[in-house]
RNA sequence: GCCAAGGUGGCGGAACGGCCACGCAAUUGCCUGCAGAGCAAUACCAAACCGGUUCGACUCCGGUCCUUGGCUCCA
């Protein structure tokens, strides 16, 4: 199995540190608005490799931080007048909503910031002892200085890191140090050995990490935006404060979110947050959407591909559909055909995996996918089917859909405010009806249940 | 300026030194009472540009042009 590690720039072959349990951290959100598409593109990418990690038989712990101490916070508390601590439990409630609704279930452990201070205090002491930390009048700083490979992970010379956005604080002794206490008398604070204040941003993951993994672990995720400055800090304060190098095996970064070939910000307005989007499209295709795209390439959200994944999920799910009807009338025989189509179920598992070793090629072991579903279309279409291929086959799109998170399954009618029996009913009587060869009444049936979002297909009149 | 990724058919999007990706959309045929679903077939040289290597390059090498992102807010 191979995965694309940031930090030499080459797929290398996975072997976790300690056999067959693997620790992962993806870096969480900072709870301070609504969780948008581009959180959703990363979450649900890293949710496929956790949930693959499980299922190629690796013990999986998958931790996330939520990030609920932090200027935005405070400030957009201010600004809606409630406490810090209200603002960050709202939208971290929502944002798990968020997830649990595109079908992110493989975080083993979400870690507030706010419960590790103990261990951030206790980190920056022993950078500060260590010499790689020191104290100013405004907080606690890391001297990249004391790090040579400072820059390593984003390829970039500490001396070539000089440009700023930012007017830095001018007690820091170089530009490119960064904050790892601020002293602040605010109400959101803790006391310290520097008086009272509040972490910097980098430090929570690593006190976190360290908190659950140690000084080392096998994956650390996140997108591509936190390369530099995050996670260049992270490395140096948890390398720097253990002694042990390096403090992650496989870096891995997943490319961004563009909405109409633009970058999705705010000022631009064109935010989407997830919640929008799931008026408009199903969970189900969007996370076919993300997955169509390898997670390392940028992606670019627009209505016409999503109503493209839309389809493509049909495809897949008509397939499930009509191979589920089958198995009703499928008989214990066996046909020419099955052998043929035995192989091709096992060819394509092999294929998909074989995909999904490669750095987690989606898009490639979606294509695996499409191809077994027009073999299975031409198996069924003989009209000769024997359960067992059937069975197989089902199962076969539970085992692989279990992977990428996606079901293949109709939308139920109960959602449409349609209660099942009702729609069986009027079914039953349309089917009467076309008995009777009465096509004007069925199809304006057919016509006004479309009106209603309920898709009506018909097969062969016996 | 520095660093990184990338430019593939009408669209989305993979792999690969020579063979059909795959999906969406389109056209035709089959099937169907019709519609849908589905099957089959088709789409002039699909590969930003210019050189080179090679029997052969979208795929390798060199150069040019362009796009996007990061450079202490950011998934």
């Amino acid at each position: 199995m191979m995965i694309y590690n940031t930090m030499t720039g080459n797929k290398e072959a996975f072997e976790p540190i300690h056999r067959n349990r693997v620790n992962m951290f993806v870096c969480g959100p900072t709870v301070y608005d609504e969780a948008h598409i581009g959180h959703a593109r990363t979450y649900i990418a890293f949710d496929v490799v956790a949930r693959y990690l499980a299922y190629r038989g690796f013990g999986v712990f998958y931790l996330q931080n939520v990030t609920d101490v932090d200027d935005k916070i405070i400030k957009r508390g201010a600004e809606l007048g409630i406490t810090t601590a209200e603002l960050a439990r709202r939208f971290e409630g929502r944002y798990l909503e968020d997830m649990c609704t595109l079908g992110v279930e493989s975080v083993s452990l979400y870690a507030r910031a706010t419960n590790h201070v103990p261990e951030i205090i206790d980190q920056i002491k022993r950078l500060i002892e260590k010499g790689y930390a020191y104290e100013t009048e405004t907080g606690v700083y890391f001297d990249v200085s004391k790090f040579p490979e400072f820059g390593a992970l984003s390829h970039q010379t500490p001396d070539s890191l000089t440009k700023h956005r930012i007017e830095p604080d001018p007690t820091k002794r170089n530009p490119a140090d960064f904050s790892l206490w601020k002293k602040r008398e605010e109400k959101l604070a803790w006391d310290s050995p520097w008086g009272k204040g509040r972490p910097g941003w980098h430090i929570e993951d690593t006190a976190i990490t360290e908190t659950y993994f140690g000084p080392q672990y096998d994956i650390h995720g996140g997108a591509r935006d936190l390369i530099f400055p995050h996670h260049e800090a992270e490395i140096a304060q948890a390398e720097a404060s253990s002694g042990k190098k390096p403090m992650v095996k496989y870096w891995m970064h997943t490319g961004f979110l563009n909405i109409n070939g633009e970058k999705m910000s705010k000022s631009l307005g064109n935010f989407t947050t997830i919640r929008d989007l799931l008026t408009r499209f199903s969970p189900q295709a969007f996370r076919l959407f993300v997955l169509s795209t390898h997670y390392r390439s940028p992606i670019d959200f627009t209505e016409g591909s999503l109503d493209q994944s839309t389809r493509s999920l049909e495809r897949i799910s008509n397939l499930v559909q009509s191979l589920n009807d089958h198995m009703k009338n499928a008989v214990m025989e066996s046909y020419e055909a099955d052998e043929e189509m035995v192989r091709a179920l096992e060819s394509a598992r092999g294929k998909f995996l074989e995909a999904m070793d490669d750095d987690f090629n989606t898009s490639l072991a979606l294509s695996v996918i499409f191809d077994l579903v027009r073999d299975l279309y031409r198996y069924i279409g003989d009209e000769k089917s024997s359960k067992n291929v059937l069975s197989q086959a089902l199962n076969l799109f539970a085992e692989l859909g279990g992977i990428l998170g996606l079901e293949f399954k109709a939308q139920p009618a109960g959602k449409l405010g349609l209660t099942d029996d009702l729609v069986e009913l009027i079914m039953e009587i349309r089917q009467k009806l076309r008995e009777r060869k009465d096509w004007m009444l069925s199809d304006e049936i057919r016509d006004r249940l479309r009106d209603l979002k309920v898709i009506v297909e018909d097969k062969k009149v016996k």
